[in-house]
DNA sequence: AACTCAGCCAACCGCGGCTTT
DNA sequence: TAAAGCCGCGGTTGGCTGAGT
């Protein structure tokens, strides 16, 4: 990415990356940051310390602004910064806090060390909207929130253990007070399978339009349709999150591309795990009738 | 091979709150 | 106490990449 910025602007053509006429007067760059760039702020962080980014700005020579300063060193220089995947927990935990805060990114990003406010809304905007979108429904709605919750998060436990069941040495480590294993609200001791945890937040919570049957058939439309590809690559490359419904397992076209998809019960290496498909076709039909019958 | 499109992510923008003067 | 400046947050946008046609 960075390669990516830097053959984008070459330190010989910054003359033309400021915006407006009066950006130009105030001598403001914006966009893509250079490695030159990075060094020289990287540097001046160093030496005065984070915070005062307007004063960093102007000490440092850089045509940028503080707060254009703050930003690329938060979201990318600052050294405990992780990069790739979001992980199965990492997951869980924001859908968890998600719920709980809504789009307070900076608090949850608070509990998901390394990872940038910015990082997950974006994986909240591209993933977690898709799935709402998909299902026709609003991101803020009831169902929607409901499906999360008796649905997808159950799920994503189930996977989680028994990922760590494989790896028996990485059990899953809980930053805030088993928040992400048992849910606080749903005051389920241990880890539930997604049917405990159904029954368990409608039997104790009583105020939840979700009844028992419905989360009953909802479990078992997750946990029966433990559809996972196996076969081709493109099939692997089309599935980019453990999220997407349509793009990962039993695509049309990875069907028609002549991949195959299988029920499978057996071992699921983290790599696969990570790409692995939680939402499938048959659990999204079953929502939508729910929802629809709503 | 060329084109289109969706996904993804870095960066910008506007606003509100806090601090300083 | 009011005004100005600064910082941080959440929303939005622009552009690159890769898959599909």
């Amino acid at each position: 990415m960075e390669a990516r910025a830097a053959s984008q602007f070459s330190p010989f053509s910054m003359s033309g990356n400021f915006c407006s006429e009066e950006d130009q007067l105030l001598e403001v760059k914006k966009g893509p940051w250079t490695e030159e760039e990075d060094a020289l702020l990287l540097n001046c962080v160093n030496v005065y310390g984070e915070g005062r980014w307007n004063s960093i700005a102007s000490f440092s020579g850089l045509k940028r602004t503080g707060k254009s300063c703050r930003l690329r060193w938060l979201n990318y220089l600052r050294p405990d910064v992780r990069r790739g995947n979001i992980t199965l927990q990492e997951q869980l935990l924001i859908l968890e806090l998600h719920s709980r805060w809504g789009n307070r990114w900076s608090k949850i990003a608070q509990y998901l060390p390394g990872r940038t406010d910015n990082e997950i809304k974006n994986y909240w905007r591209t993933r977690v909207q898709k799935q709402a979108k998909q299902m026709k429904c609003d991101v803020n709605s009831k169902q929607f929130r409901d499906a999360m919750r008796f649905v997808w998060m159950p799920r994503l436990r189930e996977r989680i253990e028994s990922s760590s069941a494989n790896n028996a040495s990485s059990a899953m480590v809980d930053p805030i007070n088993n928040f992400a294993c048992t849910t606080d609200h749903h005051a389920a001791a241990g880890h539930p399978t997604s049917n405990q945890t159904a029954y368990q937040v409608v039997g104790k919570s009583g105020s939840s339009s979700f009844d028992r049957s419905l989360c009953s058939e909802m479990a078992i439309a997750a946990s029966s349709s433990d559809l996972s590809y196996s076969g081709s690559t493109q099939g692997a490359s089309l599935a980019p999150t453990a999220w997407d419904p349509a793009g990962s397992c039993c695509t049309e076209s990875s069907i028609n591309g002549g991949g195959s998809c299988s029920r499978h019960e057996g071992l699921i290496d983290e790599g696969d795990l990570m790409m692995e498909n939680l939402w499938y076709d048959e659990n999204i039909w079953f929502l939508q009738q729910q929802l629809f019958d709503d």
